[in-house]
DNA sequence: CACATCGTCAACCATATGGTTGAGAATACC
DNA sequence: GGTATTCTCAACCATATGGTTGACGATGTG
């Protein structure tokens, strides 16, 4: 199955704007690192450490053409991260509309009632 | 829609294997600071950090009853995250048995003349 | 009241992250 | 050959992260 620190890595991988957009990008088909870096506003060498993070958390693969380094999505780990997250949506619809009664009552400490979205801030 | 920097609070939260255990079981109900730092080896301290940054990222909030602090899953974030992942699935789907193809050639053979050229500029 | 429990806060430390610059290795082009 | 392009690497810096400990405020409980 997917090992935690893999996981880790794939999601620390999408925590990063600049990362994402190189997802975004790459799914439309395969770019150069160069071409990855060039909307990023940041030197290169700082963007091929982006791609390497992506590389290291197998999310992206890099083949070596001449001189410039072709970068490809990867299916799997991706699908790992949408899974995991889509295996907790499942509880969430469920618990969705039960949420609310529950917050009404069920789970009301003995002494005190707790209710919805405080919304408390700090 | 969903600004970037919540997003990278997102992926960020769920970049930790601690974190996302705290995720899970908190998926089945409501959960106390201590009970969800209870399993996780290290202190409480440490782990109310962690708390705090799945707070800060919106993934749960929390609720103050007494001198027990509840915390709850906040179904959004999660869902954000999930469907900027389902986005880009489809784009898997429709490159997967390409890239079988791919890299069936591609790898074979090590010093055959490299193959593809996907970006076709200058 | 006295005391234990729950959790935060602050200080501290080690390491990781995200960016910079400069140098250099390969490769392509004239 | 000489030069430009593509990208990596190493050094460096500032800040964030992840953990520790100790003290403390607030709340329950005897």
């Amino acid at each position: 199955m997917v090992d935690d620190v893999a996981m880790d890595g794939v999601f620390h991988a999408l925590a990063s704007g600049a990362r994402r957009d190189m997802v975004a990008r790459l799914a439309d088909g395969p770019l150069t690192v160069g071409q990855l870096a060039a909307p990023l506003d940041m030197s290169l060498a700082a963007a091929a450490k982006h791609v390497q993070v992506l590389e290291r958390a197998g999310v992206i693969s890099r083949t070596v053409d001449g001189r410039r380094h072709i970068c490809r999505l990867v299916p799997g780990p991706l699908a790992s991260a949408q899974e995991w997250l889509e295996f907790y949506r499942r509880h969430w619809s469920e618990r969705l509309d039960a949420l609310e009664e529950l917050l009404a009552e069920d789970f009301a400490p003995p002494d005190a009632p707790v209710r919805p979205r405080p919304a408390e801030e700090e």
